[in-house]
DNA sequence: AAGCCAAATATAACACTGTTATGTTTTCGT
DNA sequence: ACGAAAACATAACAGTGTTATATTTGGCTT
């Protein structure tokens, strides 16, 4: 991994940070590194080998942000620990966020590694919910009650981010959050007695 | 409203149906309107003009997908009707759906009277969630628990769309939703007893 | 009906985007 | 030290949304 490469991914991301995608133009991150416009093409693969990078970036983060439990006990509280890790990313990272949900420049598509990102934060979270569980649940089980658990926090997250939710005074989002995200263990404990 | 406006309309609602933002360029527009470049900005505002009348016309879709109960007592099966017409506009309605959630062209942000389109879905959405509270609930109480159940729905249509989602084999998504959604409505309904 | 003014059109240009092409320079291994 | 590969710089191409500048059209008033 090159110097130059370092540059070129940093002035990206600080861009991205800083102004989303509209931001994030080739020349402009040519220019913040300190490089040629050529730069960006052969250290990444133009402004696809970017956002890839970006995408990697960002569910990196999801990944860091689910807390596995020491054991099946400590469950619902690695959960809960989990979800405010989670709404910290969401905002700290909204970019990235929202570059990792499709709310993006429409004709990018993730590649295989980008995926990879991706699907390894996703079994991790069903790592985590399948505490939640029988210990005999299969994993379709698992994995079904993570994605809805992951629903219902997106859900949240994206909707808070939409101008209708100006509509509403809401004091306190994490908590709201929260308290949706007990009722809905609560719900999932009381299925597998 | 004159006819010209409509066919670029038309030809606008069409292009983006098929293929996204991606297709949705000013030019393609107007040729496929067969008018000149010119009249997408005399007739509409430009691109910006064109976005807001597909984001209007989403929301249109969204409140129509409403359905409010005669009584009280329907409330539940107005609900489940009103989350699979709901599915409905989400999937035939693609990308109108990722234009009115964020899901865009990034820079694009709706004008007062698109968003005045999304609140009149959300208050309509409010009003057929009171049937699941006390009478006495106070508006507030009321958006709040529109806005779980939308963020619930929302985020499992979200991440339908996702790369991760083809990890998990769903058999039937609707029925996924629809029992979430039950759940959910008996969690609320529990409440309030 | 004639004239006039505003609306709609056509053509071209501007600034920007991602990307490709073409040399030129630098770097590095043999 | 030399040759090959990588990195560079400059420029160009095909797009994008938008603006500018005529030119034509349409509709209303006198």
């Amino acid at each position: 991994m090159s110097e130059a490469k370092d540059k070129i991914l940093g002035a990206a991301s600080d861009l991205f940070l800083e102004g989303g995608s509209a931001a994030l133009s080739v020349r402009a991150i040519a220019k913040s590194a300190g490089v040629s416009t050529m730069g960006v093409y052969t250290h990444f693969n133009g402004k696809e080998g970017i956002l890839d990078a970006l995408y990697i970036e960002g569910f990196d983060n999801v990944f860091a942000a689910i807390e596995l439990p020491e054991t099946r006990l400590g469950t619902r509280a690695a959960v809960k620990r989990t979800v405010k890790n989670y709404l910290s990313v969401a905002e700290n990272f909204e970019s990235h966020y929202r570059l990792i949900f499709g709310e993006r420049d429409a004709d990018y598509e993730p590649s295989p590694e980008a995926y990879e990102a991706g699907a390894r934060a996703f079994h991790r979270l069903t790592d985590l919910v399948a505490g939640l569980l029988s210990p005999r649940a299969p994993r379709a089980r698992q994995q079904r009650a993570a994605l809805q658990l992951w629903a219902l926090v997106h859900g949240l997250v994206s909707l808070r981010h939409h101008a209708v939710s100006e509509l509403i005074e809401i004091k306190d989002w994490r908590q709201l959050v929260l308290d949706a995200v007990d009722a809905h263990v609560g719900a999932v404990e009381r299925k597998i007695r």
